[in-house]
DNA sequence: ATTGTATTCAACCAAGCGGTTGACAACGAT
DNA sequence: ATCGTTGTCAACCGCTTGGTTGAATACAAT
């Protein structure tokens, strides 16, 4: 049971499925019957997908009469890209760090064990 | 059986430890041992996490004799960048041009079907 | 050669997931 | 009131997943 915004997101769109259906719907709103129609699956397993994508933020459904519209939530989205880019930019400055190191290391031979330990 | 790497990439991170172990990756390279201390599970459970981490495209694993020391690997991160800011603009961007319609919109009456069509 | 350390492999288990079918609810149309 | 449309709920099924334990591999040290 995963409880935390993050998890859910990820798991969402971790479905080619539902990140297509994200995608139909980053063009538009949309019925269940409109999105269902492009799969070979039943009207329920759809249904199934945009119960995840709702529970996970990313989409919010709103009714009119027996139709209920999804719209794409882009909020949630702001999520995933914080936590991606907080550690792509960590990767990458240790990166560039370690170029630096190897750079001045020229006489020094090398010593064995680098990998142990955190960066700085 | 996920096959495309985007889902590959999604459906590791669903999974908090293992954001957790790239989020300590991203602050230097690790060995098993090392990454498995702080959590509760079996080395094994961690050594199944890096597997998984790895064939998504986000680990690196090295040899240095017995040890095999993780290095997080930057570039898969773009790929879902890529694809979150794309669709997160967009729904913006329709979102903005929604808002301009509905200015515009005091004298013609509502046309209905504004729902579909495919994301190009 | 034997021991110890670091890690994986194999088999298994419970829980979760994506899919199905069938019944049901909500609502507009007639 | 009844019917068709739109969508959900419930129960089930097979596969995947995250976890376990126990054995095996790879290598260093002695």
């Amino acid at each position: 049971m995963i409880d935390d915004r993050l998890s859910r997101v990820f798991s969402a769109l971790a479905d080619p499925t539902r990140r297509d259906i994200v995608a139909r719907l980053a063009a538009g709103d949309a019925t269940v019957n409109t999105l269902a129609e492009p799969y070979d699956v039943t009207l329920q397993a759809v249904s199934k997908h945009l119960k995840v994508l709702e529970e996970a933020g990313l989409v919010r459904r709103t009714r009119d009469a027996q139709r209920r519209p999804c719209h794409l939530e882009a909020d949630v989205f702001d999520l995933m890209t914080k936590w991606i880019e907080r550690y792509r930019r960590a990767a990458e400055d240790r990166f560039r760090r370690l170029d630096a190191v190897l750079d001045q290391m020229d006489d020094s031979p090398a010593a064995g064990s680098r990998t142990e330990g955190a960066a700085s």
